[in-house]
DNA sequence: CGATTTTTGAGGTGCGTACCTCAATTTGAT
DNA sequence: ATCAAATTGAGGTACGCACCTCAAAAATCG
């Protein structure tokens, strides 16, 4: 059987009382009975039971996760998960919520992030593009007592153990190495589209996989990347364009999560071009699977979401996590394995 | 605030005492007693506190893994995974063992099954191949009231519930998609080694492998599987005896987790050829980021025992699991995303 | 040394549930 | 209608811990 705080108290021939002060480091106890007290933590090897403790404090676990208004299908499948982890969490007492913000607004998300109440909120989890007035109030936040994380598009301040999500330039480069493998031996040139070039996450993919193509793949000409703006009409003029003005395109890669407009064009040339795509959603599962599509990278967002939510949770609890589970892997599929 | 057995109570109009029959399946209850309860639990949207419960039934679960004595890294690496979920999930009173087993031995496997005393031993979890005298005994530990389940390698029989591990079919098909992709595109052979195919997962395997390769890159021929019997000096024998009357060897396929003695000789000989390997080891990561090895495909052991412990543990709570987050995914790696 | 402050002990209550007992009530069968 | 059986209620104890109070003991100070 685990030792319980009684036979803490035992072992340290002090009362419950001050076991229970020295575990819940209230004042009023002596260095060397502190120091008894954890001699026999040590000795019994006792671990506190967290479950019992929450039980007794009545505590629960409330977390904010801040997305992008609006939004693809990827996000809307991170919603989905953060909803089902809702779920899978409750008998543990842990609830999250999410809350749109304009990730443009950095005053905005800045003002909500600061009307946060530790009464209210135990974490936050962060998805906005890098703004100096955010990662401020980020920090404050600590200060207050609120723990956070940024995840999937990190702030560039942020410590490796405050972001969860993956690392963009590994991505990147895991697609201009796939670029490479699977676009013909011969000199072609590579299609570049993002939604948008002022994001980090873009830039560092874009960065990864220029390495590659440059180390490896000289025969391949990585042309200037093409912005969407998200607006699906310009995507496809300006994706036609260049589809008329450069002959030879071997690959298209489709730095963000739309990749519906790209597809369509790609596909509607007489030359076969690789394909490779980021994220997983009901449309790009079914363009890898009819072969449109040659690779996804991927992340996985109920691996993402349920992560963020241990993770503020251990933080809360001023636990150690498990570094292993909390990785977030950069996913290769293909038709075969999806 | 969360409602409680005691708002349940007041709301279905019983007692505490009925209600707690109702949610612990206890005998002794009218059926439309035990319905008005479960509307309550609907309408107030109760949900059981699993902390204060487990609290209150002293209960921890304790889980066995059975595993093949002996073994490759992937294995250690396995072993090593169970002993720090063991940390990990101690918080909420959840133990995992270790115990070795001979996995060509069915006897002293279902002997070993049928000792398992249900006061002991909350659940199993077996790694070994497919033997009736197995399957019989898991059933017999499911009578008894412990929960099994197959992973790794499963039982042929086993509902896909039953099983922890990935779809070796499409690792093979994955693999096969990725060699026809790696290798030339001229006539070429294709080498695959195993370590035995008397093992169901090399089977699938292989299977899934000609399957591609058949269908997509005809001009690849794939030779008969070698067996290494896990002896290097045997493996080193029969790869080289197959270099040396083949020529024209694009690429090697593999199966198992020791791709030591293969790489060795495949990289000695004058052509290079594609390697596709399995399993991420100290030695295949290396050989990957050396360039040695093209591509692994894994399966993860960190999620993997996790997933097992998670899944033993619903089953002895007669809970649901979280299926997305059990699903085993089959892994690319290559240099950039490892 | 006594007076004051600090430290410690003893004990209680409650968190939400499990599990037990015994008596009271209802139901079903005859 | 009667009796046995099935169902339900009331209440208690326990799980391991947090948090509280009050008094007793010990340490510190002038």
């Amino acid at each position: 059987m685990r030792p319980t705080t009684k036979d803490l108290a035992i072992a340290a021939g002090v009362s419950l009382a001050t076991v229970d002060r020295v575990l819940n480091d209230r004042s009023g106890v002596r260095k060397d009975t502190v120091e008894r007290v954890n001699q026999a933590i040590e000795k019994l090897g006792f671990i506190r039971n967290l479950v019992a403790a929450n039980l007794a404090r009545g505590k629960d676990y409330r977390f904010l996760f801040l997305l992008p208004r609006g939004g693809d299908q990827f996000l809307a499948g991170v919603v989905a998960r953060i909803t089902e982890a809702n779920l899978a969490f409750a008998p543990e007492m842990m609830r999250a919520e999410v809350r749109h913000i304009h990730d443009s607004d950095p005053h905005q998300i800045a003002n909500l992030l600061g009307r946060l109440d530790a009464e209210q909120v135990d974490g936050v989890a962060i998805m906005a593009p890098e703004f100096p007035q955010v990662r401020d109030a980020m920090a404050r936040l600590a200060e207050r007592g609120i723990a956070t994380v940024s995840f999937i598009s990190g702030q560039i301040s942020s410590a490796p153990e405050d972001f969860v999500g993956i690392d963009n330039r590994a991505a990147g480069a895991t697609a201009g190495r796939l670029m490479g493998r699977f676009a013909p031996s011969v000199a072609g040139k590579i299609l570049v589209v993002a939604e948008t070039m002022h994001a980090r996450d873009s830039l560092e993919r874009r960065l990864g996989f220029d390495e590659v193509i440059h180390a490896d793949y000289p025969h391949l000409t990585v042309l200037p990347s093409l912005e969407t703006y998200g607006d699906p009409e310009r995507s496809a003029r300006i994706i036609r364009a260049s589809f008329a003005s450069h002959a030879g395109i071997a690959g298209v890669y489709v730095l963000g999560p739309e990749a519906r407009v790209p597809l369509e064009i790609v596909t509607a040339q007489p030359t076969r071009a690789a394909i490779i795509a980021h994220e997983r959603t009901p449309f790009t599962e079914a363009a890898l699977l009819s072969g449109q599509i040659d690779a996804l990278i991927t992340q996985d967002p109920g691996h993402l979401v349920r992560s963020v939510m241990r993770i503020l949770r251990a933080r809360c609890d001023r636990r150690e996590i498990l570094a292993s589970q909390e990785k977030i892997r950069i996913e290769i599929f293909i038709k075969e394995n999806l």
